[in-house]
DNA sequence: GCTGGGAGAGGCTTA
DNA sequence: TAAGCCTTTCCCAGC
């Protein structure tokens, strides 16, 4: 395609916000926080009404190069036709050097609509909240996301011993992570309050190395079996798999 | 467009392992490791030759819906299109229903040709281990094995005391997470050697937070400036931010 | 296959 | 704006 008019038809849908394809032979530098080149190639070029600005090969998910909120220019130089996009904070450029284009494509979208998503963590911890006995008998809820000075607690609790629960919720196979999350929770918790306090991890599984660290520290691990079925989430069995700190 | 031949381009396009695109007005359900729908609205269907399958809308980077790898059916239903993506492990199904296709574009593409990348953490790392001098007069690198291609440190070193001390670098701001991963990496260290040993975290900045529990932790933070110009990077600087344990 | 961890993470929510 | 954190995270490297 003519490179001129393809220009002209990449401005116009950037200014009118809409959704542009553009295909062709090109090479991408992008500079800001880190720095990379991509050799010439085959690639396609993605704009969206929102200043998304990414390059798709054609494999993964995820684009090879990308920039989100961008400001996008257009120029002709040398038999080449250059796409920049650029922001600031932090400061980025991305410069796409297309050396032919084969297709251009733009499409006037509607207005994005929100996806409907069942079986997140917080749908899960509405569920869970509804009923802690499903957890342990008498165990009555405080607090649904209790803010921390550092952070936030899914749920905080009492059991029928007084003690303060802090439980943190996993809607997939916990790690390393989720232990060390949920010990400063309640390091922090059971400073905060001057109160005997079990750090409860609920979660699908755990993986073995994270559980010996939540036993190391003490914690106690629940294994939640949920069913992410329509229109909303059931959680079909808790089981617990550690005794307290306080049993042993 | 007529459904039916756009069916039979999607097919081609899927056998072919080419690059497609389908722009048009439908609604998506998804069930797998989650579940949602997303309403009758226009989007496009952006599918590549290694099964990516995303649905994109004219705003954010990331597709609304998506599914890596899947195997791609099409079916005729009522004056509507169907498109299927399935796998398995984990076992997830994806089903785009369209009630009119407005474009479909296919493309022959290149083999996806690798982004050089520089600014990289292990870029990063590699140019700190050239001369530990920077970091503290009297550093050596130690090359141990078993510790470095465990991933348990990203440089293991020893002062002038004849201490081990286990290096974290972060090319962004420290948080949380990587205070604690410090620590466990170095308990870990000390574990396995039996000596004294020091934890330093190297970034650009550290969270206020984070950094208080690094000092609790009586870890030390340095703080690191560097480069991302062409081709590589260089460090420009870097700046100790706490005295150890030991000077104390 | 599972595990660990980085990423130019992205994106959302709340202080 | 910054902090904190979830994500159908994605993706890769090791084992």
């Amino acid at each position: 395609m003519e490179l001129s008019f393809v220009k002209e038809r990449i401005e116009h849908a950037v200014l009118c916000k809409q959704l542009a394809n553009i295909v062709g032979t090109c090479y991408v530098e992008y500079w800001g926080r880190a720095a990379s080149k991509l050799p010439k190639g085959k690639r396609l070029l993605m704009i969206k009404g929102d200043g998304s600005f990414a390059i798709h090969q054609n494999r993964l998910l995820r684009p090879t190069n990308y920039m989100m909120g961008s400001t996008i220019g257009c120029e002709l130089s040398d038999d080449t036709l250059i796409i920049t996009a650029s922001k600031l904070h932090p400061k980025e450029t991305m410069k796409v050097i297309f050396y032919n284009v084969d297709d251009l494509q733009s499409y006037e979208m509607d207005e994005a609509s929100d996806l409907r998503l069942f079986g997140s963590e917080r749908e899960l911890s509405d569920q869970l909240m509804q009923d802690l006995s499903f957890l342990e008998a008498g165990l009555k809820p405080l607090n649904q996301e209790e803010v921390l000075r550092k952070g936030l607690v899914d749920i905080l609790a009492e059991d029928k011993e007084g003690r303060l629960v802090v439980i943190e919720l996993k809607r997939r196979q916990a790690d390393f992570n989720a232990v060390q999350q949920l010990k400063r929770y309640m390091d922090q918790v059971q400073n905060m309050k001057g109160k005997k306090t079990r750090g409860l991890l609920i979660a699908p599984e755990i993986r073995k190395n994270a559980r010996e660290l939540l036993e190391k520290y003490g914690l106690e691990f629940f294994a939640i079996d949920f069913e992410v079925s329509n229109p909303s989430t059931k959680i079909k069995g808790l089981q617990k798999k550690q005794k307290t700190l306080f049993e042993l």
